[in-house]
DNA sequence: GTGTGCCGGATTACATACAATCGTACGTGA
DNA sequence: TCACGTACGATTGTATGTAATCCGGCACAC
């Protein structure tokens, strides 16, 4: 959890930056071991914020660090991955059901938008980095408008190093636009105040969620 | 999460589990600020391992680092520690339900003499510091042995500043010895293999703790 | 042939020096 | 008297130098 509420970029958050991006593009693969020097070097910074980085990274789950042997990126095995989405089941919807009847008009205006946005994201071009930064966006805001903060550490701990794995990038057409059209159902039933059903919709979403991130991919 | 492996004290061991038995004990009012230099020189070290102490505490959500303004201990509000049990109230009981048919031999023991433990502690002296402690084994034992390290980490994302900001030091007789009662019962459930029994017995536990936890202590 | 001990290279862990930033207090002007 | 601008002090952010640690390979004994 970044606790720093840094606007401007300084150097840590840069390189935290970069790396996690590199992290999350496949650029670096997992296992890859991860040297400060060579890091520093190529980034343009110290070794000190690099140093830095590597640990909220590690706090993140998204490298480990062996004393004295440097950093490594970490990989994660189906069945992992299958144990996160299996606890944003649980959570998620918990999430979802406090947070409906405390939406305000801002916040229901702010999902819709979200909700709109990432339908046209996939109508047109498919840009997965964007579509993937909307939705954790989306997902957030009912994180946030459960007003239960300690819930909304628990799922963003799980889902930090699930979302930033490759995601998105093994979702079929049809599986993709089922996603968005539970965005929008979300947004129907928050607008209608029914936290029963927004719930249910939430659960829905992540179980498919979670049946695509496991499945292998049939056409890559 | 504590990522790296380390067994030998270093710096930056050394000082994170000073600052956090500070923090647990009281010695440092939550509020009150942390400043490097002041730490570093204090305990022998130099301000590098202090601030990457200060930054893990920050990920643990034991602190709080403001840009350029240095770390703050956080404060809970009485509803945010309730919030924290809530959260454990949906989640170890799953885990429960999934370790109990997991747990080998070994792994019954333990819990019996964690229990075992317990119990008599409660009856000799009130160590709190070493209830908590074993306590906190205890409950960890359901959450390796459930085999969900997603799931665990999400717990223990929530548990520990709870834990580590003095817990059990409001516990009535009465409760202390309810609590140690639901460890024994979660043992002998265990044994038997009936999850849906363990599992209601440690959301009955959980539930507990959070009522201890959240009402206004009586007599101090 | 296998196991053990030692040495060298590479890399991190820590210490310290310097630069940038923020908060605060004071002084000035309206 | 209050608002605003500025300069100073305190503290963190970054850079770099030095010491400790670990892994791998090699020689040697059994």
């Amino acid at each position: 959890m970044s606790t720093t509420g840094a606007r401007r970029p300084d150097a840590v958050q840069l390189t935290y930056q970069r790396l996690s991006d590199r992290i999350a593009s496949g650029d670096v693969q997992p296992g890859s071991r991860l040297k400060e020097s060579a890091l520093a070097e190529e980034l343009g910074v110290s070794r000190t914020p690099v140093r830095e980085a590597l640990r909220r990274l590690a706090a993140d789950g998204l490298v480990e660090v062996h004393p004295n042997r440097g950093a490594q990126v970490v990989a994660y095995t189906p069945a992992e991955v299958a144990d996160m989405f299996t606890v944003r089941v649980t959570l998620e919807p918990q999430a979802t059901a406090l947070a409906v009847p405390r939406f305000d008009a801002a916040g229901l205006d702010e999902i819709e938008d979200l909700a709109e946005q990432m339908t046209r994201l996939v109508d047109d071009g498919r840009d997965l980095q964007r579509l993937g930064e909307l939705n954790r966006r989306f997902h957030e805001c009912f994180l946030v408008a459960c007003g239960n903060k300690a819930l909304a550490a628990a799922v963003t701990a799980v889902v930090r190093p699930a979302v930033v794995h490759r995601t998105f990038h093994r979702y079929s057409g049809e599986a993709l636009e089922r996603s968005m059209s539970h965005h929008r159902e979300l947004v129907v039933a928050a607008r209608a105040g029914d936290a029963e059903w927004a719930s249910s919709v939430m659960r829905t979403h992540v179980l498919a969620a979670r049946h695509t991130a496991t499945v292998r991919p049939s056409a890559p």
